[in-house]
Formats: C-alpha cells, structure tokens, sequence
DNA sequence: AATATTATTAAACAAATGATTAAAATATTT
DNA sequence: AAATATTTTAATCATTTGTTTAATAATATT
C-alpha cells in the first residue's frame, strides 16, 4: 500500500515539476504526463496538490538545511574548512539542480507560515560548533550570525539571479559559468579576509 | 484616450497585486478588485493579463537597474562613496517594498527570454566608472565583477530570504529586523576589508 | 441639439484545472 | 477457484479564470 512504485513515480515527477514551474503554473496534468501515470492517482495517493505539495517543499527544505546543520556542527573541522565544505556543498548540490534555490526561497516566502511549523525548528548558527568556534576567535553572537550570513549570501545569490547577472555583469551563458567558477575559489579567502580569521 | 485615471489606476492595482502573488498566482480579478474597476477594463486598455504584466516588470526592472547605473557612473563619487550609496539605495527601496526583490528575481528566472529582450541591455558593471576606478586601485577587470557581485549579493539575499535566514538564524521578525540594520552598517566596510580597497 | 466617439458595465463564453466517480483490471487472501 | 481488496482507467464535474460581447452611459465633436 504505501511506497508503490506508481506512488514513488508521483512523488518524482511532482518534484520535477514544481521545482521547475513553482507551485502556482505547476499541472497535476504536468505531473501525472511527467510520472507516465494516470491523472487520478495523483490524488489517489496523495489526496491533493497541496498535499503533495507540501510533502515535496518540506522535504526539499529539510535536505538544504541538514546539510548546512551537519557541516556547521561537525565538531571535527575548523572554521575554514567548514567554509570550504559549505561552498563545495553548496556548489555541486546547486550546479546539478539549478532552480532548487529559487523553488526553496520563492515558496518559502510565498506560503510561509504553513511550512514553516512543519519544517525542523532548530537554528542553524545559534548555538552552534560554528558559532562556538567563532567565539572563541574573538566574536560576538551577533558576528557570528553576521558571517554565517555572508558566506550564504555570496553562496546562493548568484544561483538565485542567473539572469539578474548576466544582465548586470553584461556576459552571456558562459561568462556567468566563469564567474561562477571564479568565485567557488575565491569564497573562503573573501570571508576570512573579510572578518580577520 | 491614453493615460486616463482608470488606466493608470489598473496599472497601480496590477503592479501591487503582481508584485505581491507573481504573475501565476495573481488574478485579473484580484487586480479590477484593487483598482476598484470594472473587470472588463483591463483587457480594454492593456489587451491582455500578459500584456499588463509585462509593462509592469520591465518598468521594475529598468528602475531597479537605473538607480544602480547612476550609481556606478557617477564620475564624482569614489569607490567607497559609491559603496554605501548602493547600499543605502537598495536598503530604502526594499524597506519600502520587501516583496520587490522576491518579484524580479523570480519573474526574470522565470520567463526570461521575452523580459530580457525589452530592457535596457547596457551592463551595468563593464565599462562601468565603477570598473575603472577598481582598475586604478590594482584590480583586474574580472576582479571589479566579484567586487560588484559580492556587493549586490550581500545587500539583497537578506530581503530575498527572510523566512530562510530566520530558520538558518533561529531569529523572529524583530530579530531579523535587527540584523539587517546592522549589516546596513558594516557592509561597506566588509567590502572594503575583503578586496583591499 | 444631434451625432459620434469613448468609457463602463453586466453577462456570458470557452478553456483549463483540481478533483471525483464508477467501472475495469489486477493482486491478494481465503 | 472464488471472494475480497487494491490499483488503474476513462469520463465527468464543478470552479476558476482570462477574455469577449453587446448594451448602456458618459463625454466629446460637429
């Protein structure tokens, strides 16, 4: 009953789908033509749109932010390599999937309350071997939260607003590939350099 | 015939309502209900709900980006000057309007073809008096993008992803609130202190 | 004042869309 | 093998939505 491959090929192609197109243009008929499956099993399965929906954000969301909370609380790694793996994390997980960071931010700004109880309430930074590692370098909570904030920033903005940089920097398809390359490299030296680590 | 009140009072409700819910999720209806119009109305002066949409888009674009070509033309303004004045202008802009950024951002990814035909398609950066006054300091021409991408990136992902950066921060509204004032503050100085200047 | 043009309205249309239903096909259990 | 439960299908429903139409009102022109 639950966990059939016909449920499994719904869940797939709805990810598809409304990573692609956002929840709004996104078809139930996109969807169900996407899993090669008949239109009704989609509610069959999974009762409705907003269901489905809300099973794919979630999980969408959780992956993103396990990643970071692991990276971030590895009590292992330094400061400077938890920035590294951040940025390679971050790099490969978006490269392969482009519109995940787009779909992650629009609909979590778009229908955020509903989400957002569902999703681990757990702060990322706040408290945590990242902060406590930035602590003893001499900041403050607010500082910490201050660098966590920047690595993201300059992380995902540009995976964000591909056309908003092309348009900006003036480069085509592979100017902004170039840029992007540049900068994976660059990113650790820019925030070390940027807070005295 | 042409600018008539009710055709520039569609033209508010619609760059309220678009702006708001994006072009998916906003409705002819929603837009003749904020203009407090007869639905008929707006086919009859902008066509058609795309028509309508993709005035309002590229009038935002084009402000958006205006503001920040006169910005890093300026031939009186140094680098620094420059710097706080990009921040100070996008900080206002976005206090004034948070859902603006979300709004151009997704729509450009979105259906960039068409859009990215009709705006001004002078890049802001190449060739820019902001561009050479990076090179007189020992910068290349490649190194005046990053600056000029870490820049934007650092300004605008906070009012991107609120709700992403009150999970990853374990903040509330307030707190979040506090935050951004403060890195309105210091991020002409990241900037200077991350690339020498 | 008569006429033509422009603006506005209420109603309706056609297409799209999420969802449901009832029957058929398939699998499972007895 | 028969009976029962589960899965799949095609057709249909009820709403929503962008758009159009035809009539009316308001305004401008002659």
């Amino acid at each position: 009953m639950s966990n059939s491959i016909t449920e499994q090929k719904i869940k797939e192609a709805a990810r598809k789908v409304f990573v692609k197109k956002g929840y709004d243009a996104a078809r139930t008929r996109d969807i169900a033509e996407e899993a090669g499956v008949n239109l009704a099993l989609i509610n069959y399965y999974y009762r409705s749109k907003e269901f489905l929906f809300d099973k794919i954000i979630i999980e969408s969301i959780d992956t993103f932010r396990n990643n970071l909370y692991a990276i971030m609380n590895d009590p292992v790694t330094n400061i400077h390599e938890k920035i590294r793996l951040v940025v390679e994390n971050y790099y490969s997980m978006f490269e392969q999937n482009p519109e995940l960071p787009m779909f992650i931010f629009h609909e979590l700004e778009n229908k955020n309350e509903k989400i957002i109880n569902e999703i681990n309430p757990r702060g990322i930074i706040h408290e945590s071997v990242f902060e406590k590692q930035l602590i003893e370098q001499g900041k403050t909570q607010e500082e910490a939260k201050q660098v966590f904030l920047n690595i993201v920033s300059i992380i995902i903005l540009p995976f964000l607003g591909k056309s908003f940089i092309k348009i900006l920097c003036g480069v085509n398809d592979i100017g902004y590939k170039e840029i992007l390359d540049k900068r994976k490299e660059e990113i650790p030296l820019w925030i070390t350099t940027m807070f005295n680590l």
